[in-house]
DNA sequence: AACTTTTCCCAAAACGTTTTGGAAAAAGGA
DNA sequence: TCCTTTTTCCAAAACGTTTTGGGAAAAGTT
């Protein structure tokens, strides 16, 4: 059916090694007989096999990625969006993603140890990072070219693609306080992770900015186990306050459970209180009134995480590359002045 | 830092032959050698180059499968399920999975016949299948080893792993029949995929079983673009009727308008309402009342996909591999008899 | 003791590429 | 014309396995 090297050669009255050069542009093969090697190998549909070719260059030409559904990560389009980017920007470079599902993090690591002791990728992508993070230490320690889509608490320099999540809540924040809102209140996401660090620097030098007091009872940390019920919950606490917010901060993927309990409180998203959500996930576009949102740029990132890996397997210094990408604010109709 | 067999041959004082072939139990290495080679192997953590291996076999040891965001796969843990267990048990068989993200049915394609003519896999895995399914001609035409998870309109045989949706609908309509409903609403899957076609073959053959008589306009087709709006109005719709239904059965992931729909009629699901779901997503058991659901065991069914895709490239009849699964239905809270 | 069978091991080939290190032919320079 | 440089090609090696096809030594058989 397909053909191979030695094949396509003989049909060329060529040798192999000047069929397999002229297909790579070298110049030591006059422009004829690349024209004519190149014409028919379309004709005949020859590509190289990749495990040959693999094998020859001491590469994989594959990239790792692990990701868990504990973490419930596929909640919306963010994530697919990430790996969206990730996936084409792969191909182009002519490499594979292959994908590992952990159900926690013992078989994460695992899951990532098959991977890179296995040989069987020259590269790994981290996603969903946490504070004390393993893998990172893991990957540090045998020098294995890794970019992490996100940041940990590590002193080692190593190449990472993060949202400025700390900009975009100051950013959200001090739109709200000017838009005269005084009390913000914040949900923030799952302990744990990096990522609810920035989110909650940004809500605190926010407020600061627009000479806001912090008020503990206005901050609640997410447990991810349960969503819409507890920030379902967590809405009524809220308006039990003697001196409820008139806005809030939150990570959308918890924006059911804060509509079901407005609703409950016959409060109007919007009207009565002010709704800023992280990520624009579809349902910030169709809810009526639809949600006003900070979105990061998932799929552009998901690119650069892969361009990034390309150069550290290359052998650059990793920690030449450390990406912070702006979030931009979509206003909506839900962050209104206060009433 | 990694050894390879000539370098663990020299260790031991044999031959590369001897080590490869005492690593894979070959009957014609003493039993004395085989444990001296597989003790060196471990202390030394000498593991086969998967790359040459490859290509010595002549087996890429590696499945394909494409995902494709727009369908909207991610909406919860169903699809993840079905890939964990797909993922695990390629890792248990020593296989690679590689993942292909596309961003609509012309590049879902491309990226699959990248997979195939670029011999980067040995088989295939379909999800999400369309009643004409362009793929699975594709495969069959060039006898391509695949398994779909689903089924599509094909007259040649094929192997594949489906949900017994019919039965399921089938279960649900005359369960809730026994409850003494008598008008049964459906809100189906989107039109162009196969698994509704069965959804509904349930929902009538459920129906005429308990001697009801079918109304159209009971019957909505749900388009996917536009989940809880489109769900959402429906609902309002359907309760406009002059004789509006006591029961409604549908895909889970339409859940939230319905909620919401019911909400602003003043009726209780569960009390006013009845309701069962097709897919048992987290929601489902967190909601208050929780949902009664029927339940696909998707991660089961990714094993399977697996196990018989295996087969499959092993040389077995794809024709004998066509199962079709059982959907168990969970009664929560939403299964009431009408009031 | 001589022959046969079994046990245990290995050298060489093969998988399909790319890279290395020339070498022959053509072109340029004196 | 003779020497040097450039152009164009290729044979052989290499990547790290597994498989093929024996072959020597040990164990059985007569």
């Amino acid at each position: 059916m397909t053909i191979n090297l030695k094949q396509l050669s003989k049909l060329l009255k060529l040798s192999p090694t000047t069929v397999s050069r002229a297909l790579a542009d070298y110049p030591d093969v006059s422009a004829k007989t690349r024209a004519r090697v190149k014409q028919m190998a379309i004709q005949h549909g020859y590509q190289p096999n990749p495990v040959a070719r693999r094998l020859q260059k001491g590469k994989t030409e594959t990239i790792g990625i692990v990701i868990t559904p504990e973490q419930n990560y596929f909640s919306d389009t963010f994530f697919i969006d990430l790996l969206s980017g990730i996936s084409n920007q792969i191909t182009r470079a002519g490499y594979e993603l292959i994908l590992g599902v952990a159900s926690d993090e013992e078989h994460e690591m695992q899951s990532m140890r098959r991977m890179v002791e296995g040989k069987r990728v020259d590269g790994m992508i981290l996603t969903l990072i946490r504070e004390q993070d393993p893998r990172v230490g893991y990957l540090l320690d045998r020098d294995f070219p890794f970019v992490l889509y996100g940041r940990t608490r590590e002193t080692r320099p190593y190449a990472f693609v993060d949202m400025d999540g700390k900009q975009a809540f100051e950013k959200a924040c001090t739109y709200l306080a000017g838009l005269g809102h005084r009390r913000i209140a914040l949900l923030n996401g799952e302990p744990g992770f990096m990522f609810p660090v920035g989110c909650r620097e940004g809500y605190e030098s926010g407020l600061f900015l627009s000479g806001l007091e912090l008020d503990p009872d206005l901050i609640r940390e997410w447990k991810h186990k349960d969503p819409s019920q507890s920030s379902y919950r967590w809405t009524l606490e809220l308006f039990k306050n003697d001196n409820p917010p008139t806005a809030i901060l939150f990570q959308t993927e918890a924006v059911n459970g804060i509509f079901k309990g407005l609703d409950e409180l016959d409060l109007q998203p919007g009207k009565d209180v002010a709704l800023i959500g992280y990520d624009d996930l579809e349902i910030a576009r169709i809810h009526r009134p639809s949600l006003s949102v900070l979105r990061p740029q998932a799929r552009e990132a998901g690119q650069r995480v892969v361009n990034i890996l390309m150069e550290v397997i290359k052998g650059e210094d990793p920690g030449k590359f450390q990406e912070i990408h702006q979030v931009e604010m979509v206003i909506r109709e839900t962050s209104l002045p206060p009433s």
